[in-house]
DNA sequence: GTGTATTAGTGTATGGTGTACACAGTGCTT
DNA sequence: AAGCACTGTGTACACCATACACTAATACAC
């Protein structure tokens, strides 16, 4: 959040990278050889805490902590989420959670993570790669739906820890098994994970409605009064007609809806396989 | 974000919705009658406020209000958005913000409104219906960078108001070009939207990080520290390979790769239109 | 004109938030 | 026994959204 300190650990490139536009190779050699204070905030999501055998012991582990935020969460939503209200659910009083993270911040950077969970393990036999993406995107776009929260923090503010990885990893698993290169991988990956997080937009947003007791009916009555206003309205004949086209009988769920522009999405993957492959 | 008062308004339907899975279909329908207490929220987004005569003349719009909180998230981030900035920006003390927008959410769904802006115009003669779609999501994606802080409401605490439909209208209308259903098309909106909103974080992020003065080398060392941790740990390798594999000379930029993918998703469209054609 | 209803903007107050800081107690280490 | 590092608490502060009561301005009814 606050600004950085060293402004020039990255000098003695090739090009100066600052003129230039930024590549997924910038990143990458950055994560190579990184200035340590950066590595701070991410920390607690990867260290055991060494604890020093002097003192009191602690009443409460990081991971108390975290899990309390957790359940919160998932009963009252994110905003929710008070140092408070974590507290006095664990029978502290608020400052007791400063022991145990720096700042809300950070404490949400573990929530964040911890929500995240891990991808389903894969199976075996193995089926071929595109089973497994495809598993993948739904297994990712449900894991959203259940903590629907998680999508309330954007990138900035979460940094990515171990079980962010994890599901990349299981990604880059399968991707790996298509023969294309590893920047052709890194492509895939960044396709099939754009539309999962993009396209369970909607599925997330009745999530969370849900979650706050309201019924699926009314929240289609909610989203429905945005839309609804472009029936009639001269500015938006397009989409209106679409609002108000007779459904054809067999109307697709938002699930169903997310699968099928999966399949698209895999299909032209697989075009570029093939193209690739010859 | 409150309860809602009426709960049997959508009754009397054919199969009693709240049993079945939620369809698009049960959106739309909705959108064609809608509670009537239901459109409040997103109202100041449509009405013309009506202005009785009585009383002093107001010192300000609501217009003038959304242009202040804008600038205010364009330079400082949406955190920087309080009503009192906001008032102090215009000259005014806090409450009289109240005047015009009855809370703050209220305030932001204006903002985020305008913040959307509009699509690029349709060029004359128009070109085939990809092209359109290609420049659509561009353009998306060029807005959201523009503006980081839009990312970072997410869908219910922003209801959608005209901006917001115009984007969709011109997508709608291009892909009403291709021939397809009503149902279809409204299936490749949502892959092309959900794939550049999602495909798009990296980006806005990189942005944000701008937008606060970091420079792209240091906003790639704080993501890169993250990825990082991938390196030589077991956990991860296939991921760790990807980010260790030797460039081949020609790294895409994040624009680049971003085109890249939309590509992928354009063929996934094209394959399933060809096959619908015939 | 003279009231009177209606509205714009202000000042003040309240409850909630994250967190700095000083302090008291605790239990190993020397 | 003394020291020390650590845990949890109490207090305090700055900031935030916002309810409420008030003043002043304006236009309409008479």
């Amino acid at each position: 959040m606050a600004g950085r300190k060293t402004p020039n650990s990255t000098s003695r490139k090739k090009r100066p990278a600052s003129k230039r536009a930024l590549t997924h190779d910038d990143m990458m050699q950055a994560s190579v050889r990184v200035d340590p204070e950066l590595r701070r905030r991410s920390e607690l999501l990867w260290e055991d805490r060494s604890r020093s055998t002097r003192g009191p012991k602690p009443g409460l582990t990081p991971n108390d902590v975290v899990q309390a935020a957790m359940e919160i969460a998932d009963a009252d939503g994110l905003s929710a989420v008070t140092m408070h209200a974590v507290a006095a659910r664990l029978g502290f009083t608020t400052m007791a959670i400063y022991r145990y993270f720096p700042n809300k911040e950070t404490l949400l950077d573990a929530v964040v993570d911890a929500g995240t969970g891990f991808p389903p393990p894969v199976t075996e036999p193995r089926p071929e790669w595109r089973k497994e993406v495809f598993a993948w995107a739904r297994a990712k776009r449900a894991s959203l739906c259940a903590r629907p929260w998680l999508a309330e923090l954007p990138f900035v503010v979460a940094p990515h820890g171990p079980n962010w990885l994890s599901w990349l990893e299981a990604i880059a698993d399968s991707l790996s098994r298509t023969g294309l290169s590893a920047a052709d991988i890194g492509g895939m990956l960044s396709i099939v994970d754009g539309y999962t997080r993009g396209a369970s937009d909607t599925a997330i947003s009745l999530a969370r409605a849900r979650a706050r007791g309201m019924s699926g009916a009314e929240w289609a009555a909610g989203v429905g009064a945005d839309l609804g206003r472009a029936i009639g309205n001269p500015r938006f004949p397009r989409f209106a007609a679409l609002l108000t086209a007779p459904s054809d009988g067999h109307p697709r769920t938002l699930d169903e809806s997310f699968d099928f522009g999966l399949e698209r999405v895999l299909d032209g993957i697989e075009l570029y396989i093939k193209a690739s492959a010859s």
